[in-house]
DNA sequence: TTTTAAACCTAACATTTGTTATGTTTAAAT
DNA sequence: ATTTAAACATAACAAATGTTAGGTTTAAAA
Protein backbone atom coordinates (compact mmCIF):
# COMPACT_ATOMS: atom_id res chain seq x y z
CA UNK A 1 0.00 0.00 0.00
CA UNK A 2 1.67 2.72 -0.95
CA UNK A 3 -0.71 6.01 -0.44
CA UNK A 4 -3.51 5.19 1.17
CA UNK A 5 -5.07 8.55 1.81
CA UNK A 6 -4.03 9.93 -1.52
CA UNK A 7 -6.24 7.54 -2.94
CA UNK A 8 -9.40 8.69 -1.38
CA UNK A 9 -8.38 12.36 -1.19
CA UNK A 10 -8.89 14.75 -3.47
CA UNK A 11 -6.02 16.64 -2.68
CA UNK A 12 -7.88 20.16 -3.93
CA UNK A 13 -5.71 21.99 -1.39
CA UNK A 14 -2.88 21.40 -3.07
CA UNK A 15 -4.06 23.17 -6.70
CA UNK A 16 -2.15 26.43 -6.10
CA UNK A 17 1.26 24.64 -4.99
CA UNK A 18 2.98 24.42 -8.08
CA UNK A 19 2.66 28.17 -8.54
CA UNK A 20 5.45 30.64 -8.26
CA UNK A 21 5.18 33.77 -5.49
CA UNK A 22 4.30 36.03 -7.85
CA UNK A 23 1.75 33.85 -9.51
CA UNK A 24 -0.06 32.78 -5.95
CA UNK A 25 -0.24 37.04 -5.53
CA UNK A 26 -2.00 37.11 -8.73
CA UNK A 27 -4.20 34.52 -7.75
CA UNK A 28 -5.21 35.61 -3.67
CA UNK A 29 -5.75 38.94 -5.25
CA UNK A 30 -8.32 38.19 -7.40
CA UNK A 31 -10.68 36.30 -4.38
CA UNK A 32 -13.61 37.76 -3.07
CA UNK A 33 -14.20 36.97 0.67
CA UNK A 34 -17.43 35.40 1.33
CA UNK A 35 -19.44 34.32 4.07
CA UNK A 36 -22.04 31.55 4.52
CA UNK A 37 -23.59 29.85 7.11
CA UNK A 38 -23.87 26.94 8.50
CA UNK A 39 -26.78 24.75 6.22
CA UNK A 40 -26.45 27.13 2.92
CA UNK A 41 -25.29 26.46 -0.08
CA UNK A 42 -22.17 27.39 -1.87
CA UNK A 43 -24.24 25.91 -4.98
CA UNK A 44 -26.87 23.66 -6.39
CA UNK A 45 -27.02 20.88 -8.73
CA UNK A 46 -28.24 22.05 -12.23
CA UNK A 47 -27.67 25.66 -11.20
CA UNK A 48 -25.22 27.95 -13.37
CA UNK A 49 -21.75 27.73 -12.28
CA UNK A 50 -20.76 31.36 -11.29
CA UNK A 51 -16.83 31.07 -10.21
CA UNK A 52 -14.77 29.13 -7.98
CA UNK A 53 -14.61 28.58 -4.24
CA UNK A 54 -12.02 28.45 -1.48
CA UNK A 55 -12.49 26.92 1.97
CA UNK A 56 -10.50 29.23 4.49
CA UNK A 57 -12.59 27.90 7.33
CA UNK A 58 -15.39 24.87 8.32
CA UNK A 59 -16.63 22.23 6.53
CA UNK A 60 -18.64 21.32 3.71
CA UNK A 61 -20.20 17.94 2.26
CA UNK A 62 -20.35 17.30 -1.51
CA UNK A 63 -23.87 15.17 -1.90
CA UNK A 64 -25.94 14.50 -4.99
CA UNK A 65 -29.02 13.78 -4.42
CA UNK A 66 -30.67 9.96 -5.34
CA UNK A 67 -33.06 9.84 -7.87
CA UNK A 68 -35.37 8.35 -4.27
CA UNK A 69 -35.20 11.17 -2.39
CA UNK A 70 -32.32 10.79 0.02
CA UNK A 71 -28.62 12.51 -0.46
CA UNK A 72 -25.36 11.01 -1.19
CA UNK A 73 -22.23 12.02 0.40
CA UNK A 74 -19.43 11.91 -1.66
CA UNK A 75 -16.87 13.98 -0.50
CA UNK A 76 -16.13 16.43 2.70
CA UNK A 77 -14.10 19.18 1.78
CA UNK A 78 -12.33 21.20 4.84
CA UNK A 79 -10.20 24.19 4.88
CA UNK A 80 -7.36 24.74 2.09
CA UNK A 81 -9.89 23.00 -0.12
CA UNK A 82 -10.50 24.57 -3.71
CA UNK A 83 -13.76 23.16 -4.95
CA UNK A 84 -16.67 24.21 -7.87
CA UNK A 85 -14.13 24.67 -11.11
CA UNK A 86 -15.64 21.12 -12.87
CA UNK A 87 -18.48 22.88 -14.01
CA UNK A 88 -16.81 25.62 -15.09
CA UNK A 89 -14.32 23.81 -17.54
CA UNK A 90 -16.83 22.15 -18.83
CA UNK A 91 -18.65 25.39 -19.90
CA UNK A 92 -21.84 23.24 -18.03
CA UNK A 93 -24.44 22.86 -15.25
CA UNK A 94 -23.27 21.71 -11.62
CA UNK A 95 -23.66 17.99 -11.71
CA UNK A 96 -23.76 18.22 -7.85
CA UNK A 97 -24.76 20.49 -4.35
CA UNK A 98 -22.24 21.84 -1.99
CA UNK A 99 -23.24 22.62 2.08
CA UNK A 100 -21.98 24.24 4.35
CA UNK A 101 -21.48 21.98 7.58
CA UNK A 102 -20.54 24.60 9.69
CA UNK A 103 -20.36 29.04 9.33
CA UNK A 104 -17.84 28.96 6.39
CA UNK A 105 -15.53 31.90 5.44
CA UNK A 106 -14.64 31.17 1.51
CA UNK A 107 -12.52 32.94 -0.73
CA UNK A 108 -14.33 33.62 -4.34
CA UNK A 109 -13.09 34.12 -7.52
CA UNK A 110 -15.90 35.11 -10.49
CA UNK A 111 -15.97 33.16 -13.31
CA UNK A 112 -14.75 35.52 -16.01
CA UNK A 113 -11.58 36.36 -13.33
CA UNK A 114 -10.90 33.09 -13.34
CA UNK A 115 -10.93 32.45 -16.89
CA UNK A 116 -8.24 35.67 -16.99
CA UNK A 117 -6.19 33.96 -14.56
CA UNK A 118 -6.09 30.89 -16.97
CA UNK A 119 -5.14 32.81 -19.84
CA UNK A 120 -2.42 34.52 -17.97
CA UNK A 121 -0.81 31.89 -16.11
CA UNK A 122 -0.30 29.21 -18.53
CA UNK A 123 0.62 26.17 -15.73
CA UNK A 124 -2.90 26.68 -14.23
CA UNK A 125 -5.02 25.21 -16.50
CA UNK A 126 -3.16 21.83 -16.62
CA UNK A 127 -3.10 21.74 -13.03
CA UNK A 128 -6.66 21.76 -12.76
CA UNK A 129 -7.58 19.50 -15.20
CA UNK A 130 -4.86 16.70 -13.85
CA UNK A 131 -6.52 17.20 -10.60
CA UNK A 132 -10.30 16.57 -12.18
CA UNK A 133 -8.45 13.25 -13.55
CA UNK A 134 -7.25 11.84 -10.12
CA UNK A 135 -10.73 12.87 -8.57
CA UNK A 136 -12.15 10.93 -11.20
CA UNK A 137 -9.53 8.02 -9.54
CA UNK A 138 -10.82 8.68 -6.37
CA UNK A 139 -14.87 8.37 -7.14
CA UNK A 140 -13.84 4.81 -8.79
CA UNK A 141 -11.94 4.26 -5.89
CA UNK A 142 -14.90 5.10 -3.29
CA UNK A 143 -16.98 3.04 -5.83
CA UNK A 144 -15.07 0.10 -4.81
CA UNK A 145 -15.63 0.59 -1.41
CA UNK A 146 -19.14 0.59 -1.13
CA UNK A 147 -19.75 -2.65 -3.72
CA UNK A 148 -17.00 -4.79 -2.01
CA UNK A 149 -16.78 -4.02 1.62
CA UNK A 150 -19.31 -4.74 4.11
CA UNK A 151 -20.48 -1.98 6.60
CA UNK A 152 -17.96 -2.58 9.47
CA UNK A 153 -15.05 -2.20 6.98
CA UNK A 154 -16.87 1.09 5.10
CA UNK A 155 -16.71 2.38 8.52
CA UNK A 156 -13.32 1.58 9.36
CA UNK A 157 -12.11 3.21 6.02
CA UNK A 158 -13.76 6.53 6.06
CA UNK A 159 -12.61 7.02 9.54
CA UNK A 160 -9.35 6.99 8.97
CA UNK A 161 -10.26 9.04 5.77
CA UNK A 162 -12.00 11.66 7.84
CA UNK A 163 -9.44 11.70 10.78
CA UNK A 164 -6.71 12.20 8.25
CA UNK A 165 -8.49 14.93 6.80
CA UNK A 166 -10.19 16.63 9.59
CA UNK A 167 -6.64 16.70 12.01
CA UNK A 168 -3.94 16.49 9.61
CA UNK A 169 -3.41 20.50 9.35
CA UNK A 170 -4.20 21.39 12.56
CA UNK A 171 -1.77 20.94 15.91
CA UNK A 172 -4.24 19.52 18.26
CA UNK A 173 -6.53 16.58 17.84
CA UNK A 174 -10.06 17.44 17.39
CA UNK A 175 -11.55 13.84 16.73
CA UNK A 176 -14.09 13.06 13.44
CA UNK A 177 -17.70 15.64 14.26
CA UNK A 178 -20.37 14.88 12.10
CA UNK A 179 -23.93 14.11 12.38
CA UNK A 180 -24.79 10.41 12.99
CA UNK A 181 -27.21 10.70 9.54
CA UNK A 182 -24.00 12.48 7.59
CA UNK A 183 -22.28 9.59 8.57
CA UNK A 184 -24.66 6.91 7.66
CA UNK A 185 -24.97 8.66 4.32
CA UNK A 186 -21.15 8.46 3.26
CA UNK A 187 -20.99 4.61 4.38
CA UNK A 188 -24.10 4.03 2.84
CA UNK A 189 -26.54 2.30 6.15
CA UNK A 190 -28.95 3.81 8.11
CA UNK A 191 -27.93 5.80 11.35
CA UNK A 192 -29.29 3.01 13.61
CA UNK A 193 -27.52 0.64 11.79
CA UNK A 194 -23.79 2.92 11.85
CA UNK A 195 -24.65 2.91 15.47
CA UNK A 196 -24.24 -1.05 15.72
CA UNK A 197 -20.76 -0.83 14.40
CA UNK A 198 -20.20 2.24 16.72
CA UNK A 199 -21.04 0.43 19.48
CA UNK A 200 -18.98 -2.31 18.10
CA UNK A 201 -15.79 -0.62 17.40
CA UNK A 202 -16.32 1.31 21.28
CA UNK A 203 -15.89 -1.98 22.95
CA UNK A 204 -13.44 -3.07 21.12
CA UNK A 205 -11.37 -0.11 22.30
CA UNK A 206 -10.60 1.10 18.72
CA UNK A 207 -12.68 4.34 19.28
CA UNK A 208 -13.84 6.51 22.27
CA UNK A 209 -17.17 8.63 21.44
CA UNK A 210 -17.75 11.91 23.27
CA UNK A 211 -21.21 13.52 22.54
CA UNK A 212 -21.09 13.09 19.20
CA UNK A 213 -17.32 13.29 18.55
CA UNK A 214 -15.73 10.29 17.65
CA UNK A 215 -11.64 9.46 18.31
CA UNK A 216 -9.67 6.98 17.04
CA UNK A 217 -7.68 5.15 19.63
CA UNK A 218 -6.70 2.20 17.27
CA UNK A 219 -5.65 2.68 13.92
CA UNK A 220 -3.87 -0.55 13.52
CA UNK A 221 -7.34 -2.04 14.54
CA UNK A 222 -8.99 -0.29 11.61
CA UNK A 223 -6.27 -1.41 9.45
CA UNK A 224 -6.22 -4.87 9.94
CA UNK A 225 -10.54 -4.65 9.60
CA UNK A 226 -9.40 -3.72 5.84
CA UNK A 227 -6.96 -6.49 5.20
CA UNK A 228 -4.22 -3.73 4.38
CA UNK A 229 -0.40 -3.53 5.22
CA UNK A 230 -0.34 -0.65 7.82
CA UNK A 231 1.53 2.44 6.62
CA UNK A 232 0.88 5.49 8.59
CA UNK B 1 -37.24 11.91 -14.22
CA UNK B 2 -36.30 14.06 -17.13
CA UNK B 3 -33.18 11.34 -18.75
CA UNK B 4 -32.87 7.84 -16.91
CA UNK B 5 -30.19 6.44 -18.84
CA UNK B 6 -28.33 9.80 -19.61
CA UNK B 7 -27.56 9.80 -15.47
CA UNK B 8 -25.72 6.79 -16.17
CA UNK B 9 -24.40 6.82 -19.78
CA UNK B 10 -21.13 8.67 -20.75
CA UNK B 11 -22.09 9.81 -23.79
CA UNK B 12 -18.59 9.07 -24.99
CA UNK B 13 -19.45 7.85 -28.18
CA UNK B 14 -21.18 11.51 -29.10
CA UNK B 15 -17.46 13.44 -28.46
CA UNK B 16 -16.93 13.98 -32.43
CA UNK B 17 -20.46 14.43 -33.19
CA UNK B 18 -19.98 18.15 -32.67
CA UNK B 19 -17.35 18.51 -35.56
CA UNK B 20 -18.12 19.66 -39.34
CA UNK B 21 -17.77 16.95 -41.54
CA UNK B 22 -13.95 17.79 -42.58
CA UNK B 23 -13.39 18.22 -39.07
CA UNK B 24 -14.66 14.48 -38.82
CA UNK B 25 -11.88 13.59 -41.78
CA UNK B 26 -9.41 15.23 -40.26
CA UNK B 27 -9.30 13.35 -36.71
CA UNK B 28 -10.88 9.89 -38.83
CA UNK B 29 -7.72 9.72 -40.92
CA UNK B 30 -5.62 10.23 -37.83
CA UNK B 31 -6.97 6.84 -36.53
CA UNK B 32 -4.91 3.47 -36.80
CA UNK B 33 -6.20 0.06 -37.06
CA UNK B 34 -5.94 -2.14 -33.91
CA UNK B 35 -7.11 -5.48 -32.69
CA UNK B 36 -7.50 -6.61 -29.21
CA UNK B 37 -8.55 -10.25 -28.68
CA UNK B 38 -10.89 -11.20 -25.57
CA UNK B 39 -9.21 -11.12 -22.09
CA UNK B 40 -6.50 -8.69 -23.46
CA UNK B 41 -6.27 -4.73 -22.11
CA UNK B 42 -6.40 -1.46 -24.22
CA UNK B 43 -4.64 0.05 -21.00
CA UNK B 44 -3.59 -1.19 -17.15
CA UNK B 45 -3.77 1.08 -14.10
CA UNK B 46 -0.69 2.96 -13.39
CA UNK B 47 0.82 2.66 -17.07
CA UNK B 48 1.97 5.60 -18.48
CA UNK B 49 -0.90 7.04 -21.72
CA UNK B 50 -0.05 6.03 -25.38
CA UNK B 51 -3.47 8.11 -27.09
CA UNK B 52 -6.98 7.59 -27.27
CA UNK B 53 -9.58 4.70 -28.41
CA UNK B 54 -12.57 3.93 -30.36
CA UNK B 55 -14.48 0.70 -29.81
CA UNK B 56 -15.20 0.10 -33.20
CA UNK B 57 -16.63 -3.21 -32.56
CA UNK B 58 -17.26 -5.24 -29.20
CA UNK B 59 -17.52 -4.74 -25.64
CA UNK B 60 -14.46 -3.59 -22.76
CA UNK B 61 -14.95 -3.61 -18.95
CA UNK B 62 -13.32 -0.41 -17.40
CA UNK B 63 -11.93 -1.88 -14.12
CA UNK B 64 -10.23 -0.77 -11.36
CA UNK B 65 -8.49 -3.14 -8.30
CA UNK B 66 -9.66 -2.70 -5.03
CA UNK B 67 -6.73 -3.16 -2.49
CA UNK B 68 -7.76 -6.66 -1.40
CA UNK B 69 -7.84 -8.04 -4.50
CA UNK B 70 -10.88 -8.08 -6.07
CA UNK B 71 -12.08 -5.88 -9.11
CA UNK B 72 -14.49 -3.64 -9.63
CA UNK B 73 -16.44 -3.05 -12.92
CA UNK B 74 -17.37 0.78 -12.82
CA UNK B 75 -18.24 1.08 -16.76
CA UNK B 76 -19.28 -0.83 -19.66
CA UNK B 77 -18.14 0.64 -23.28
CA UNK B 78 -19.62 -0.75 -26.33
CA UNK B 79 -18.89 0.26 -29.93
CA UNK B 80 -18.81 3.90 -30.97
CA UNK B 81 -17.07 4.66 -27.29
CA UNK B 82 -14.24 7.08 -27.38
CA UNK B 83 -11.69 6.46 -24.26
CA UNK B 84 -8.77 6.83 -22.86
CA UNK B 85 -8.20 10.39 -22.47
CA UNK B 86 -8.41 11.72 -19.39
CA UNK B 87 -5.06 10.53 -18.37
CA UNK B 88 -4.01 12.07 -21.53
CA UNK B 89 -4.92 15.69 -20.77
CA UNK B 90 -3.48 15.64 -17.19
CA UNK B 91 -0.83 14.22 -18.18
CA UNK B 92 -0.45 11.49 -15.51
CA UNK B 93 -0.93 7.76 -15.75
CA UNK B 94 -3.76 5.68 -16.30
CA UNK B 95 -6.22 5.53 -12.95
CA UNK B 96 -8.00 2.21 -14.34
CA UNK B 97 -7.43 -0.78 -16.50
CA UNK B 98 -9.82 -1.50 -20.15
CA UNK B 99 -10.19 -5.07 -20.66
CA UNK B 100 -11.76 -6.60 -23.59
CA UNK B 101 -14.87 -8.85 -23.56
CA UNK B 102 -14.66 -9.68 -26.75
CA UNK B 103 -12.22 -9.75 -29.72
CA UNK B 104 -12.20 -6.02 -30.37
CA UNK B 105 -11.57 -3.58 -33.35
CA UNK B 106 -10.32 -0.60 -32.47
CA UNK B 107 -9.59 2.94 -33.58
CA UNK B 108 -6.03 4.31 -32.09
CA UNK B 109 -4.85 7.95 -32.51
CA UNK B 110 -1.36 8.01 -31.04
CA UNK B 111 -0.67 10.86 -28.24
CA UNK B 112 1.16 13.69 -30.33
CA UNK B 113 -1.32 13.24 -33.17
CA UNK B 114 -4.28 13.50 -30.97
CA UNK B 115 -2.70 16.63 -29.52
CA UNK B 116 -2.36 18.04 -32.91
CA UNK B 117 -6.06 18.04 -33.50
CA UNK B 118 -6.73 19.11 -30.50
CA UNK B 119 -4.69 22.56 -31.86
CA UNK B 120 -6.12 22.42 -35.00
CA UNK B 121 -9.87 21.72 -34.30
CA UNK B 122 -10.50 24.37 -31.37
CA UNK B 123 -13.83 23.11 -30.27
CA UNK B 124 -12.62 19.35 -29.32
CA UNK B 125 -10.52 20.57 -26.40
CA UNK B 126 -13.69 22.15 -24.25
CA UNK B 127 -15.89 18.99 -25.98
CA UNK B 128 -13.66 16.49 -24.44
CA UNK B 129 -13.07 18.56 -20.65
CA UNK B 130 -16.82 18.99 -20.70
CA UNK B 131 -17.52 14.79 -21.40
CA UNK B 132 -15.00 14.20 -18.51
CA UNK B 133 -17.43 16.60 -15.99
CA UNK B 134 -20.53 14.88 -17.19
CA UNK B 135 -18.86 11.66 -16.44
CA UNK B 136 -17.94 13.02 -12.97
CA UNK B 137 -21.42 13.07 -12.66
CA UNK B 138 -21.76 9.58 -13.57
CA UNK B 139 -19.68 7.92 -11.16
CA UNK B 140 -21.24 10.33 -8.65
CA UNK B 141 -24.72 8.48 -9.51
CA UNK B 142 -22.99 5.11 -9.78
CA UNK B 143 -21.91 5.82 -5.84
CA UNK B 144 -25.34 6.89 -5.00
CA UNK B 145 -26.67 4.01 -6.45
CA UNK B 146 -24.32 1.60 -4.40
CA UNK B 147 -24.35 3.45 -0.90
CA UNK B 148 -28.48 3.77 -1.23
CA UNK B 149 -29.74 0.50 -3.03
CA UNK B 150 -30.38 -3.47 -1.94
CA UNK B 151 -29.34 -5.93 -4.72
CA UNK B 152 -32.76 -6.48 -6.31
CA UNK B 153 -32.86 -2.38 -7.48
CA UNK B 154 -29.29 -2.51 -7.84
CA UNK B 155 -29.22 -5.11 -9.80
CA UNK B 156 -32.67 -4.17 -11.87
CA UNK B 157 -31.16 -0.63 -12.22
CA UNK B 158 -28.09 -2.49 -14.23
CA UNK B 159 -30.21 -4.11 -16.26
CA UNK B 160 -31.79 -1.31 -17.44
CA UNK B 161 -28.93 0.58 -18.16
CA UNK B 162 -27.23 -2.25 -19.61
CA UNK B 163 -29.97 -3.54 -21.99
CA UNK B 164 -30.29 0.73 -23.45
CA UNK B 165 -26.37 0.68 -23.87
CA UNK B 166 -25.99 -3.05 -25.52
CA UNK B 167 -29.05 -1.98 -27.97
CA UNK B 168 -29.64 1.10 -28.33
CA UNK B 169 -27.91 1.09 -32.04
CA UNK B 170 -28.52 -2.63 -33.29
CA UNK B 171 -31.82 -3.48 -35.00
CA UNK B 172 -32.08 -6.80 -33.48
CA UNK B 173 -32.47 -7.62 -29.96
CA UNK B 174 -29.96 -9.24 -28.35
CA UNK B 175 -30.24 -8.88 -24.52
CA UNK B 176 -27.43 -9.18 -21.95
CA UNK B 177 -24.56 -11.63 -22.32
CA UNK B 178 -22.09 -10.90 -19.13
CA UNK B 179 -20.69 -13.70 -17.16
CA UNK B 180 -22.23 -13.95 -13.65
CA UNK B 181 -18.95 -13.18 -12.16
CA UNK B 182 -18.84 -9.85 -14.41
CA UNK B 183 -22.40 -8.93 -13.89
CA UNK B 184 -21.78 -9.39 -10.09
CA UNK B 185 -18.88 -7.05 -9.89
CA UNK B 186 -20.79 -4.35 -11.36
CA UNK B 187 -23.47 -4.30 -9.02
CA UNK B 188 -21.37 -5.39 -6.42
CA UNK B 189 -22.42 -9.14 -4.71
CA UNK B 190 -21.16 -12.22 -5.44
CA UNK B 191 -21.94 -14.36 -7.87
CA UNK B 192 -24.25 -16.83 -5.73
CA UNK B 193 -26.27 -14.09 -4.38
CA UNK B 194 -26.73 -12.33 -8.04
CA UNK B 195 -28.37 -15.74 -9.25
CA UNK B 196 -31.18 -15.49 -6.17
CA UNK B 197 -31.87 -12.05 -7.66
CA UNK B 198 -32.15 -13.71 -11.17
CA UNK B 199 -33.85 -16.24 -10.38
CA UNK B 200 -36.58 -14.11 -8.72
CA UNK B 201 -36.40 -11.97 -11.85
CA UNK B 202 -37.39 -15.32 -14.06
CA UNK B 203 -40.41 -16.23 -11.54
CA UNK B 204 -42.09 -13.14 -11.92
CA UNK B 205 -41.67 -13.27 -15.51
CA UNK B 206 -39.33 -9.86 -15.66
CA UNK B 207 -36.89 -11.87 -17.27
CA UNK B 208 -35.97 -14.74 -19.57
CA UNK B 209 -32.49 -16.29 -19.63
CA UNK B 210 -31.21 -18.44 -22.00
CA UNK B 211 -27.61 -19.86 -22.03
CA UNK B 212 -26.15 -17.30 -19.97
CA UNK B 213 -28.22 -14.09 -22.03
CA UNK B 214 -30.44 -11.90 -20.09
CA UNK B 215 -33.58 -10.88 -21.76
CA UNK B 216 -35.88 -8.12 -20.44
CA UNK B 217 -39.05 -8.70 -20.73
CA UNK B 218 -40.89 -5.96 -18.28
CA UNK B 219 -39.55 -3.00 -18.25
CA UNK B 220 -41.72 -0.76 -16.08
CA UNK B 221 -41.77 -3.72 -13.73
CA UNK B 222 -37.97 -2.81 -13.27
CA UNK B 223 -38.70 0.82 -13.06
CA UNK B 224 -40.98 0.35 -10.40
CA UNK B 225 -38.73 -1.91 -8.16
CA UNK B 226 -37.01 1.70 -8.46
CA UNK B 227 -39.89 3.64 -7.14
CA UNK B 228 -39.56 6.14 -10.27
CA UNK B 229 -41.73 7.32 -12.81
CA UNK B 230 -41.35 5.57 -15.95
CA UNK B 231 -40.14 7.21 -18.99
CA UNK B 232 -38.76 5.01 -21.80
C1' DT C 1 -15.56 -36.05 -31.18
C1' DT C 2 -14.00 -36.52 -26.66
C1' DT C 3 -12.09 -34.59 -22.73
C1' DT C 4 -11.52 -31.05 -19.35
C1' DA C 5 -12.12 -26.95 -17.09
C1' DA C 6 -14.83 -23.19 -16.36
C1' DA C 7 -19.18 -21.26 -15.64
C1' DC C 8 -23.61 -21.82 -13.83
C1' DC C 9 -27.73 -23.05 -10.72
C1' DT C 10 -29.58 -24.19 -6.44
C1' DA C 11 -30.22 -24.94 -1.61
C1' DA C 12 -29.18 -24.63 3.36
C1' DC C 13 -27.36 -22.27 6.93
C1' DA C 14 -24.73 -18.32 9.05
C1' DT C 15 -24.16 -13.62 9.30
C1' DT C 16 -25.16 -8.99 8.34
C1' DT C 17 -28.18 -5.31 7.71
C1' DG C 18 -32.89 -3.04 7.71
C1' DT C 19 -36.72 -1.62 10.40
C1' DT C 20 -39.54 -0.39 14.15
C1' DA C 21 -40.05 1.16 18.59
C1' DT C 22 -38.83 3.37 23.05
C1' DG C 23 -36.30 6.07 26.08
C1' DT C 24 -32.40 9.33 26.74
C1' DT C 25 -29.36 13.03 25.80
C1' DT C 26 -28.10 17.24 23.61
C1' DA C 27 -28.68 21.51 21.45
C1' DA C 28 -31.67 25.21 20.08
C1' DA C 29 -35.40 28.47 21.10
C1' DT C 30 -38.11 30.98 24.25
C1' DA D 1 -33.45 29.06 33.30
C1' DT D 2 -37.03 26.59 30.99
C1' DT D 3 -39.08 24.59 27.21
C1' DT D 4 -39.03 22.13 22.89
C1' DA D 5 -37.37 19.70 19.12
C1' DA D 6 -33.77 17.35 17.18
C1' DA D 7 -30.25 14.04 17.59
C1' DC D 8 -28.69 9.91 19.70
C1' DA D 9 -28.45 5.04 21.83
C1' DT D 10 -30.26 0.59 22.21
C1' DA D 11 -32.86 -3.61 21.66
C1' DA D 12 -35.79 -7.00 19.26
C1' DC D 13 -37.31 -8.87 15.32
C1' DA D 14 -37.59 -9.22 10.15
C1' DA D 15 -35.37 -9.32 5.92
C1' DA D 16 -31.44 -9.39 2.96
C1' DT D 17 -26.99 -10.99 1.87
C1' DG D 18 -22.72 -13.90 2.48
C1' DT D 19 -20.86 -18.43 2.38
C1' DT D 20 -20.30 -23.20 1.62
C1' DA D 21 -21.25 -27.17 -0.90
C1' DG D 22 -23.34 -30.11 -4.41
C1' DG D 23 -24.55 -31.19 -8.90
C1' DT D 24 -25.37 -29.54 -13.85
C1' DT D 25 -24.51 -27.20 -18.05
C1' DT D 26 -21.61 -24.92 -21.30
C1' DA D 27 -17.63 -23.73 -23.69
C1' DA D 28 -12.83 -24.50 -24.60
C1' DA D 29 -8.99 -27.73 -25.50
C1' DA D 30 -7.14 -31.86 -27.04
Amino acid sequence: MKDFYAQFDFQSNLLFDALTVSEKNKVFTAMEPLFIPKGSRLFYEEGIPTGIFQLKKGKAKKIKRGFSGSEQIFYIYTAGDVLGYHALFGEERYQDSCEALEDLEVSFIPKDVFFALLKSIPTLQQTFIKNIGHEFGVLANIIAVLAQKNQHARLAINLLILDHRFNQQCQDYNGIDLTREDLANIIGTSPESLGRSLKHFREQGIIVVEKRVIYIKNKQALFQLLQMEVDF
